[in-house]
DNA sequence: CGTTCGATGCACT
DNA sequence: GTGCATCGAACGT
């Protein structure tokens, strides 16, 4: 047994499908912390989730199961523990982690994450021809990390439970986490369940509360 | 700083 | 045909 890296555990377990099958609420709060592992032939990318939001039952105006079952929300019906992804605006790919379950449609979509592992592969696919990005920004935002991880429609339906997707407790230290409005919907923005690592330089959207920003 | 707007594919009405 | 669980370039203040 190499006790490899100094500090941080070097325990790495597999959040388990028991995880999802809770309350979506609690899950999103667990999710944050965790980190979402993508293994590929080009590699594997790695991020500590640090912002999410919850779409919960066919009552949710924002939830893609608010039109009850259709071909695209089936995954959202399924067992719990299970990927989401679905392409919005016809440009970026969007992953979720299916929960709930027992006929009970919801799901958490993951916002951001702190890239942690293939930083350069990362930087390889967000790459477009533009300037070099700053590394908390590889996995700012939805749509950024799908690409960062390499996540496209090939992932959907795959269980989260083992590899090559998957979501892992690292033994990363979690902080306070804070709740607000989810962002970028149209309906449905009454509901506080955006949770998130306050201040933290990966979250999307505006990442100065109140107080105002210093410097 | 701030806001606006085009890109781009497909599920759903 | 309409409208997105987005992103970033372009423009205004």
């Amino acid at each position: 047994m190499g006790r490899s890296r100094a500090g941080a555990s070097t325990r790495r377990r597999v959040l388990p499908r028991g995880f999802y099958e809770r309350d979506t609420l609690s899950v999103t709060a667990d999710l944050i912390g965790k980190v979402l592992v993508h293994r590929t032939p080009e590699g594997v990318t790695a991020g500590a989730i640090v912002e999410a939001e919850a779409y919960i039952g066919e009552s949710d105006p924002a939830c893609h199961a608010a039109p009850g079952p259709t071909a695209r929300n089936e995954p959202l019906y399924g067992p719990p523990g299970v990927a989401y992804v679905y392409l919005n605006y016809g440009m970026h790919y969007l992953v979720n982690a299916v929960t709930e379950g027992r006929g009970h449609p919801a799901a958490v979509l993951i916002r951001a994450l702190e890239p942690l592992e293939g930083l350069d592969l990362m930087a390889g696919r967000r790459a477009g021809g533009r300037r070099a990005i700053e590394a908390p920004s590889l996995c700012r935002g939805p749509g950024n990390l799908t690409r960062a991880l390499g996540i496209s429609l090939a992932q959907n339906r795959l269980p989260l439970t083992a590899p090559p997707l998957s979501i892992e407790d690292w033994g990363m230290p979690v902080g306070d986490v804070v709740w607000g409005p989810r962002i970028g919907i149209r309906v449905g923005t009454d509901r506080p369940w955006r949770c998130w690592v306050p201040g933290h330089s990966s979250v999307s959207g505006r990442r100065v509360p109140i107080d105002g920003g210093r410097t």
